[in-house]
DNA sequence: TCCTCTCCTTGCTT
DNA sequence: AAAGCAAGGAGAG
């Protein structure tokens, strides 16, 4: 087996305990002095090093330094995302979490790691992504030939005909691509991920967010849902109406959510922000008559 | 079309 | 010990 090992320059923040269990990825493990996960086909040891660098070690097939650094998203200051959110600034403990690096992981890991998140806590979670998994991560391929009683054993419960006839779509899908996922509209994106079985809005967002890196997604759960709330003051809003609220967060807003989920999570009812006063951008072409253009089918 | 309710697995918590 | 809860989604009404 291969080894190699890279020092990695760190641009910003980093937290790599936070980055780890924040509930975004399921496969990281906490090791003396690090955290070890897979990237890829490699095994990968992570140890902070001081200095503004990341030391890692590989055991596999090595990604190279730059897909390491484009994974952990380490070329990038996490506060950039605060630059059309500045009134985070004042929400108590939200600071302190901007070394989360909001990982760049593979789509369809992500994609199948999340229909196994319905309903269920982060622990649970990893539980049935580590059985799926035996080293890398297993291809839609290859899920998609086993048997639904199979994945009923890894305790994916109800959500076992979801993974495997997802598993089958994405596999048979000769017109399937990421990459049109990734850059097209985010609209037509996510019409196409919920048009699969087990895959509603929420989770949709969360294969934008973390395997597309399309960090104008923004997840509505729970706790995001509670959180928002709490935010904006609008006790009983609903997620269509959170997630537009939250546009005034910025193209970053994705990134800031994962943020929100862990500080909501860990630290109880957030307080109301200021009322929106920042005239919204006007649409060119479009006169500030037209309140409610019509929306497409 | 949109809202609401129920069910769906499992395992840990109260 | 029964009920509640956890990064939801599908189907019915």
């Amino acid at each position: 087996m291969n080894r190699a090992s890279h020092t990695l320059a760190v641009v910003g923040p980093l937290d790599l305990d936070l980055t780890f269990s924040c509930g975004q990825a399921f496969r990281w493990q906490r090791v003396d002095g690090g955290w070890s996960g897979v990237i890829g086909r490699a095994e990968v040891l992570a140890r902070p090093n001081g200095a503004g660098t990341l030391a890692v070690e590989i055991l596999g097939e090595d990604p190279g330094e730059d897909s390491l650094q484009q994974y952990l998203r380490l070329d990038e200051d996490p506060r950039v995302h605060l630059e059309h959110a500045e009134e985070l600034r004042s929400v108590p403990g939200f600071l302190p979490l901007l070394g989360l690096r909001l990982l760049r992981q593979d789509p369809w890991e992500t994609l199948a790691s999340f229909i196994c998140s319905a309903a269920a806590n982060i622990r649970k979670i990893t539980t049935c992504v580590e059985g799926l998994a035996r080293g890398a991560f297993p291809p839609a391929e290859a899920i998609a030939r086993v048997r639904e009683a199979d994945l009923r054993e890894l305790g994916l419960g109800f959500r076992a005909p979801y993974l495997l006839g997802t598993a089958r779509a994405v596999a048979a899908g000769s017109a399937w691509s990421w990459e049109r996922l990734r850059s097209g509209p985010i609209e037509d994106a996510r019409k196409r991920l919920t048009a699969l079985p087990g895959v509603g809005p929420k989770i949709a967002d969360c294969v934008l967010l973390f395997g597309l890196d399309r960090l104008e997604a923004f997840p509505v759960d729970r706790w995001i849902r509670r959180a928002t709330q709490e935010l904006s003051s609008r006790r009983r809003a609903r997620d269509q109406e959170l997630a537009d609220w939250a546009r005034r967060l910025g193209p970053g807003r994705g990134y800031l959510q994962q943020i929100l989920f862990h500080l909501r999570r860990t630290s109880g009812p957030l307080p109301a922000l200021a009322p929106e006063t920042r005239r919204r951008p006007v649409t060119a072409g479009r006169p500030a008559t037209a309140r409610r253009p019509a929306r497409a089918r």
